[in-house]
DNA sequence: CGTTCGGGTGAGCTATTGCTCACTTGATGG
DNA sequence: CCATCAAGTGAGCAATAGCTCACCCGAACG
């Protein structure tokens, strides 16, 4: 009789995974009590985890952020996902990712071993920066992947990379460029001297790309920073542009645009796919789309971002 | 700041039970992810159970049955509970505790050193010794704890004793006298005779007691198999008998009764309370004052019952 | 400002667990 | 009735987990 076999194995099963998760014994004590070898007993509460006799429930906010982070990952194919528990207190507030894009940082720049890390827009990936670990590594490298003077010829308020480098003794490589030049062909023209290749030479190499991720709406931080005009910006949302990172506007389905003022960018554009570690960090409802075509497009392998952002996301 | 350190710790500990108990990750792994040493990961996953953040749920009828024979064993104080699942086919069937019985039997009665083993009454005690599968250990001893003459001089149905011996070849100890006698006096003399103090000594010596529990209704055993007459029944229900185990009647609060039909008994005695290895074995509603009773005034310290049964005991 | 104390940490040892392999057993089909 | 084969078993080993110990850090307190 298989049928009575089999249910008096699971029988057995979920007697061995009672004793064994809730009231805790070793599997040699469940081999005694259920008269079997010890093997068998490791059989069976294996056996009882194999059929889902057992389930595991872990009641903590934090489970669900888990959770979260782990669907992401295997949706979009990441190399790294994490999720943070919304801040009651501040529902919108970067902290929590800056926190963790810290950590991230934290744990790349603490390698012996030279590491090239490259940073992109954003207040997420600025405000990371400020509460690194300060740790001496002076072989390390820091990369702009963006310009860092602004349209009126002052310096940017995002100089990341400085003070990245200031935390760590590492050399930093900061783009002297205006985040948009006036034409493509000036643009051609600036990326081809030498500082800037060098720039990109290093960029090309970067062991980790921390960057922002930017809406194309009325609030645009693009917009609201002067990089780019009203005009320009309305522009490539009329084009399709959803979202940028470091400036590059890519479509719903995270395409690309050949348009506009992607053709003017100084900013290093992103691999796509992207084959290096390319960690996003955003979050709020106004940057779902954007979010979700960076992942759809591959431009990004990474995400740090919070509880509602991921869930929107992911009921996209 | 404590509050904020406990919290960002506790929030630590799910997520290494998160990645332990459900993603399945290694401690070794879980260290490296949370940045810290494989022990600050272990004390994590075990700070996550000794906290509740995580619970198991089994999703399987034995489950119910793991955790009632263990409320029941705490409960009393048993040193063996076992709970065997309702077959919905056969909501009254003994055939599930027997099996049991059998295994507990088969069990005690593997071992190489000499044990000994007593039974009392019962169908089930019975349908165990049947289910006992073959051995041969002759230096064994199976001892009745009830006589197996009934009233009208024939050798009692219930010859357990010698079934088990057949099974075994161990010596075995029938014990050979009616069950009542016609006076205290009678029973006194008894009782003192050669063959019967012997088996009373190897009795006294007895490994494990697995007996049967009896209700004292108008349906009780001991009355329907003709050892005790309606209207010994009916005095001993009127002196507050409640339950019987080797026909030793005894109140809702399980203390003998001192009168009666238990002054002519040639049973031998429980101890009260149990010392040895003393397991009854019952299923049935109509039991579960009895069973109850016995649990409560130490009769027996081991129970062998069903799952509805186990649930009523529970909820007196 | 130094001292004490509680709690956390990592090293390292031992127990427990997971897994592989060769073997047995019991069902199935020629 | 025997050959075949899938499934289960126990031995033994390598990986993993749990635990103890000495130590360290930061907070509370004199």
């Amino acid at each position: 009789m298989a049928a009575e076999n089999d249910k008096s194995r699971l029988d057995d099963a979920a007697r061995a995974g009672w004793l064994y998760f809730i009231a805790g014994h070793t599997q040699d004590e469940i081999a005694k009590m259920l008269q079997v070898s010890r093997a068998s007993a490791q059989r069976l509460v294996s056996l009882c985890l194999a059929e889902r006799l057992i389930t595991f429930r872990l009641e903590h906010p934090i489970a669900a952020c888990m959770e979260l982070a782990a669907r992401l990952k295997q949706r979009f194919d990441l190399v790294h996902c994490e999720v943070v528990p919304e801040d009651p207190a501040a529902p919108q507030a970067t902290a929590g990712i800056a926190e963790r894009c810290a950590n991230l940082l934290d744990s790349t720049l603490r390698s012996e071993t030279p590491v090239i890390v490259a940073l992109g827009t954003g207040r997420a990936v600025r405000a990371a920066v400020e509460r690194v670990t300060p740790i001496d590594r002076p072989n390390h490298q820091i990369v702009s992947l963006v310009g860092n003077i602004s349209a009126d010829g002052s310096a940017s308020f995002y100089d990341t990379v400085g003070r990245l480098a200031d935390r760590t003794g590492a050399r930093h490589y900061p783009m002297p460029l205006p985040f948009l030049m006036s034409s493509e062909d000036e643009r051609n023209k600036m990326v081809r001297i030498e500082p800037i290749a060098k720039v990109k030479a290093v960029a090309a190499k970067a062991d980790l790309r921390l960057v922002g991720i930017g809406q194309m709406d009325q609030k645009a931080q693009v917009h609201v920073d002067g990089f780019v005009t009203r005009d320009e910006l309305f522009e490539m949302m009329r084009l399709g542009a959803i979202g940028e990172i470091t400036g590059w506007a890519y479509d719903a389905k995270g395409r690309m645009l050949k348009a506009g003022t992607n053709k003017r960018l100084t900013s290093i554009p992103p691999e796509v796919p992207a084959k290096t570690t390319t960690i996003g960090a955003a979050v709020g409802a106004a940057k779902v789309p954007a979010i979700t075509a960076a992942l759809s497009g591959g431009l990004i392998n990474g995400l740090i971002t919070d509880e509602a952002t991921a869930r929107a996301i992911l009921e996209r």
